[in-house]
DNA sequence: GTTATTAATGCAACTGAGTCGCAAAACTAG
DNA sequence: CTAGTTTTGCGACTCAGTTGCATTAATAAC
């Protein structure tokens, strides 16, 4: 939907999400982009690849914002529905591509559907 | 497990989820008790009344903290793998009773199931 | 009931994620 | 190049949740 214009700070994350091909924590993004853009951009570019249907948002174990690139979502269809992984030891989070079956509820409208796994990732297995 | 003493507070906030008999977010249970205790004490006895397994905890569509009363949930065997499922328009939580089977991840050892529905509940739903 | 022990509480200060307003800088169209 | 609009930086702010420490209250032993 937004008007998103090409500026330096936006292709420096995006380029994050595609060197690093998994989901980031706004706090490590931050952490990262921390000498090149001020923390309020990188917030305000995420909400605005988020608004394209670029990335899209969850929350981690601790509450924390997380996003990852969307694979086959615009902004208008956002197919967001696969469920997440994250370690407890590492604390990464994987996007998953199984699919989830979700009973329908009566009286109820589901609009979104939020499923975070925790436990050991295969690194952290041993 | 914790040695957990009867005190006034902790009668309190016990009161209050059985009374309600239903999910409460942290902030809206600071607000109800405000006069009687203090805040750090809400969070401190919602702490040691999830280690004991009296209630249990998950994260709101926002990334607030919520509890609700666990039903046959002990210290040890803690059952909360129910989904949640939060209004959009009341905030409202409910514990449903619905069993979503979750495929195993292979080289994955999935330690906790945390989902958040969110739509329309009964009431919302004209 | 009194006392000693230990857990629970209050308070104030702090942390850290996320937001806001506004002026300055950077992009895009013409 | 210029005008119009979007984006950014900065600083101050909000608000959930935490911490340390001194005080108070519950429990157990007598």
């Amino acid at each position: 939907m937004g008007i998103i214009r090409k500026t330096k700070a936006v292709t420096t994350v995006l380029q994050i999400f595609e060197e690093k091909n998994e989901a980031q924590s706004v706090v490590h993004l931050i952490e990262l982009v921390k000498d090149k853009m001020n923390k309020t951009t990188v917030y305000r570019i995420l909400d605005r690849l988020e608004a394209d249907g670029i990335i899209h948002s969850f929350n981690g174990k601790d509450g924390l914002k997380w996003y990852a690139k969307c694979k086959g979502c615009s902004a208008e269809h956002h197919t967001d529905k696969h469920p997440h992984f994250q370690c407890t030891e590492c604390d990464k989070v994987e996007c998953l591509s199984i699919d989830i079956k979700i009973p329908t509820i009566k009286n109820h409208k589901v609009e979104s559907t939020d499923i975070l796994l925790t436990g050991r990732c295969e690194v952290c297995s041993i």
